[in-house]
RNA sequence: GCCAGGGUAGCUCAAUGGUGGAGCACAGCAUUCAUAACGCUGCGGUUGUGGGUUCGAUCCCCACCCCUGGUACCA
């Protein structure tokens, strides 16, 4: 009955330090992950650093740090966001592993083997400042880069290796179509449907030395050039579970049961990424999890409008599990969700502290009188089962929090505290707790510390008030 | 411009071709087992705008406005 199941999360660029938003999707891999341990399957859940874009080099000289040192640093505080937050990554793999960089050399070798790796020139506006390439949209009004204004910008061409995406463009349609290949939800397979439709141009996957500043995987057999970041980013996911590594490991995880990522990388991983699974002759990802961003206030959150959340401070203030809460419960897994320090602090009052916490508390308080005898056997409901399989995390939230205000109902309808007879207090309380224990259960997946602390205060025949789980703020 | 999704109470969202629902917030009542918590009651909406179909539309059709995403080498 042991399956295997293997979820990834999206590796973050480590340009900069993380965001609430990479919060939001480490939550809700790790809450995927741990309802599969529960289930009994062997889980793997890994993440990484996509740690060889050039961006990250221009973040490094920005800093004036030595890159190596600089990816180093930054990747450390996003696995560091991981732990505070108790997500549980089995496999942190870096993109400057020499390892993953062996593991991707691979990979574009297989592709090459298969006649689907060729050279040509590309052609492009670059800016001598930034050492960059850059379109036209990411220009201003004078179409020269924000970072040098003044500086006319050059049309260059280089020497590239390009990929045959077009020749797998029936290919993936079919596989997305037929659902081989699951993206959920629909709103995204259509969209990267749609884009195939459009026509798959070959893509560039390597740029020059100078242009990468010597940064990144070598192409294998050409000392001038380096991979295109998504070629070997998107190798992560292999690499982390030992593709060119170790067979036996290989073998045993992959293909990923799923990964989930934020729209914005939809196309690397519904479209360029099976291509060159497909093209290396190596089995598909069986699904895709898309989920959307946070906005502040209304508004995108962007670096140079300010309104960057930093989650660590409101661990802090708060608490992993009160994060954890907002963003899987008040977050929609399918639309945008809106984040303020205010939101979050209403929704920690009102269904923490007021809702599970006190209840939980005003029910100890009255087991201290008598001594139960409890038999729980909490499992999954079929309901729970298929909301969480399709990632409705807020829609078993709610539902956890309706039985919460209908247990607080039964007992005000009751009123334990005026029953005189102990057998008759025993019961009522008996059937409570064991409700109780099944709200813990059902919120392992998602509280894991919360739900530990319930379940180890009720464990006992014997059960005392203890400090309230969370207090008001 | 084109394609997709969306615009419903202060906020977050649900609902159905037939007199608009929930939670939070707010106000009042009640109460002590509990974290001035829980419960009950109330306040609150001409369902983006303008037309049309229909006995009747928030839900169907048309036009327009606004928001979000995509529209390739850019998370």
């Amino acid at each position: 009955m042991n399956n295997k199941f293997y979820i990834t999360n999206a590796i973050p660029y480590v340009n900069a330090k993380p965001h609430i938003g990479h919060a939001l999707e480490f939550v809700q891999s790790d809450t995927i992950a741990r309802y599969h341990r529960l289930l009994g399957d062997e889980t793997l859940l890994l993440c990484g650093g996509d740690e060889n874009a050039i961006k990250n080099v221009q973040a490094a000289e920005k800093a004036k740090r030595p890159i190596q040192e600089f990816v180093d640093e930054n990747s450390a505080i996003f696995h560091e966001l991981s732990r505070k937050l108790n997500v549980e990554f089995d496999v942190w793999q870096k993109g400057s592993d020499p390892k993953h960089h062996s593991s991707s050399q691979k990979l574009w070798e297989l592709c090459l083997k298969k006649g689907d790796i060729y050279k040509q020139s590309y052609k492009g506006l670059y800016c001598v400042g930034c050492e960059l390439f850059y379109g036209e949209e990411e220009l201003d009004k004078d179409r020269e880069c924000f970072e040098h204004p003044g500086k006319k910008l050059e049309e260059v061409s280089e020497e590239n290796y390009f990929f045959k995406l077009s020749k797998y463009q029936e290919q993936i349609e079919n596989i997305i179509k037929s659902g081989e290949f699951q993206i959920i939800p629909d709103r995204r397979k259509n969209e990267a449907l749609s884009f195939i439709k459009q026509g798959l141009k070959d893509i560039s996957i390597s740029r020059s030395n100078e242009r990468a500043r010597n940064w990144g995987v070598r192409v294998p057999n050409d000392p001038t050039q380096r991979m295109y970041v998504w070629f070997d980013a998107l190798n992560i996911y292999q690499s982390g579970v030992g593709f060119a590594l170790d067979e036996k490991k290989y073998n045993k995880w992959w293909p990923a049961d799923l990964h989930v990522i934020g729209k914005g990388i939809l196309r690397f991983h519904a479209i360029y990424w099976p291509a060159f699974l497909l093209s290396a002759g190596l089995n598909l990802p069986k699904k895709l999890f898309v989920h959307e961003y946070i906005t502040v206030n209304g508004q995108k959150m962007s670096k140079t409008t300010g309104n960057v959340i930093d989650p660590i401070p409101l661990i802090e203030k708060y608490g992993a599990d009160a994060l954890r809460y907002y963003l899987l419960a008040k977050v929609s897994p399918f639309s945008d969700g809106d984040f303020s320090e205010e939101k979050l602090k209403e929704t920690y009052n009102a269904d923490l502290a007021n809702g599970l916490g006190n209840l939980v508390a005003r029910v100890a308080k009255l087991c201290e009188r008598v001594i139960l005898k409890l038999s729980p056997t909490p499992k999954f409901s079929e309901d729970y089962k298929k909301a969480i399989e399709g990632f409705k995390f807020n829609e078993i939230l709610e539902n956890i929090w309706n039985e919460i205000r209908k247990l607080d109902q039964q007992i005000n309808k009751k009123e334990p505290w005026k029953i005189k007879e102990k057998e008759k207090l025993k019961q009522f309380l008996q059937s409570i707790v064991n409700n109780i224990i099944n709200i813990a259960f059902e919120l392992k997946p998602f509280l894991p510390e919360t739900s530990k602390k319930i379940e180890e205060q009720f464990k006992e025949s014997k059960i005392v008030s203890q400090k309230p789980l969370f207090p008001r703020i």
